[in-house]
DNA sequence: CTGCTTGCAAACTGTTTGCATGATC
DNA sequence: GATCATGCAAACAGTTTGCAAGCAG
């Protein structure tokens, strides 16, 4: 299940580096979008800057994909996974990816019809808020 | 249209005061949620720690509440509006509200099927991403 | 008059930029 | 060897905190 990161790099015309590895390593790993800071105090040996710049070029060439789940910043996850959505516990925090997304294109249909100003949708992000098993004890 | 803030302030047991009420007033005029910013920006008059207080204090007592449409930080928009998901347009990022979620609870226990972790789904926030009529042409 | 609210200044945290060093191609 | 990436330090922006003064109840 380990990755060729080497060549989604190179694919990407980025220069294959250690940090780059790790980072993608990291990502890989994780079952859940993480944020900036989660991921810099993981990654021992490398530079708070270098996160940020690693991440910015990433997120520009589509390798990484920036998501919101509403606490304020920006958690990341490869882009290549399958479009889904987060589960999000209301009392502590926990986040799990649901892959139950079987009607789209009905939905952006419904909305575009509700959206009077737009011409077309072309993506959606959904967030739920629940009560995990453990915290509905 | 204009509303009764003052007695929305009371009911939450807060004080009524000038700046309170001024944001009050800001958002409800406003037909899309805004950032901290942007109201300290047209509030003139008040300070920017109070506004950061203020918004804290309404969120803790249910007055505001806080979306996250995807740009790094929070708008904010008054709690009573009826639930609605946000359009925004990839180009421009023109944002739309849409009121169209008629079969949430269809929705959320589809989702809670899926969501293996979790007991209770009760509230979910969407945001579409599309073209808006002018960007489209 | 009492306590909540405000405004200013200062502290703090998170993010960005400039530049020299080091690594990749 | 040329170019891109990294790391450090310094600049910057946004947010939070402490405290004295002001205002609502």
């Amino acid at each position: 299940m380990s990755r060729d990161f080497s060549s989604l790099l190179r694919d990407a015309e980025l220069r294959v580096t250690k940090p780059r590895l790790a980072l993608l390593a990291f990502l890989a790993v994780q079952e859940r979008p993480v944020g900036l800071q989660t991921i810099a105090k993981h990654l021992r040996g490398t530079n708070l800057t270098t996160v940020y710049r690693m991440i910015e070029t990433f997120l520009e060439v589509g390798i990484l994909r920036g998501c919101d789940v509403g606490h304020g910043h920006m958690d990341y996850e490869l882009a290549d996974l399958p479009h889904h959505h987060h589960v999000i516990c209301s009392s502590c925090g926990l986040i799990e990816e649901v892959h139950d997304c079987s009607d789209d294109s009905a939905l952006h249909s419904r909305t575009l019809r509700a959206a009077k100003k737009f011409a077309r949708i072309h993506d959606h992000q959904s967030t739920f808020y629940g009560l995990c098993v453990s915290c509905a004890k």
